[in-house]
DNA sequence: GACAACTCTCATGTTACTTCA
DNA sequence: ACTGAAGTAACATGAGAGTTG
């Protein structure tokens, strides 16, 4: 499982992971809102249609059927669903008994909530990127100006001198911190490979570390 | 031990159906 | 009443792992 940066204050991206309880600000509101005016058909009805089903598909051309859960099996599969997201053949069988379902039924719920589950991190982790993306051409524009602005006003060669040597100091030797945006000479501190690194890699959070 | 055949489970994509605005 | 979008149960398919003869 990649897992992402972790988000600035202000944006927070958590990584499902199976077997860890799902937040349940994720599960589909749908289903609940949906069962509130479904009409919930008789526990015979129920597996009455199953068992019409099972019949029916041995028969070489069944229509397909599409049976809405009741509130009270959802309200079980998604409680089973955080504890576990997947179940071994022995929960599946007893799971499908509870809530009087075959268990290719059980299964099939599964492996879409897990589905649905992927899905929405998926979206949230494409919303991140597309955010980081903003920003990151934003702070790119910004030392692009930044560049123009100094070339502008370069009228010679720097003239910065060296605390040690009290020598002027070649350009080359001129860095600066891409968190503090202070100018630093590498006559002065030489960028570690960890400095390097997280030049390159954005940081978590946009905002320069206290630690410049 | 190596192998093929089989079974099971999973992820992924699609279809068909239901519900609602 | 009709319709399109969204949600989701059910299905199809292919891959990987485990078992068995």
């Amino acid at each position: 499982m990649a897992v992402l940066p972790s988000a600035s204050s202000t944006l927070e991206l958590t990584i499902s992971v199976p077997g860890f309880a799902s937040s349940p600000t994720l599960l589909p509101s749908s289903s609940v809102k949906e069962l509130d005016i479904n009409q919930v058909p008789l526990e015979e009805d129920w597996m009455a249609s199953n068992m019409e089903d099972e019949e029916e598909s041995s028969n070489g051309d069944p229509p397909r059927k599409k049976l809405r859960l009741t509130k009270e099996q959802s309200r079980l599969l998604e409680e089973s669903f955080r504890q576990n997201h997947t179940l071994n053949p022995k929960q599946k069988e007893s799971l499908a008994m509870q809530l009087k379902l075959r268990p290719r039924q059980v299964e099939v719920w599964f492996q879409n909530r897990r589905a649905r589950s992927k899905l929405k991190q998926t979206e949230m982790e494409c919303e991140y990127l597309k955010r980081w993306f903003g920003s990151l051409t934003e702070q790119n524009r910004r030392l692009q100006r930044e560049v123009e602005e100094l070339r502008a006003m370069k009228v010679g060669p720097p003239t910065v001198i060296s605390p040690h040597s009290c020598e002027p100091l070649p350009a080359s030797t001129l860095t600066m911190c891409p968190r503090c945006e202070r100018v630093t000479t590498t006559a002065d501190k030489p960028p570690s490979a960890a400095a390097t690194l997280s030049a390159k890699v954005p940081p978590h959070s946009p905002q320069p570390s206290a630690a410049c």
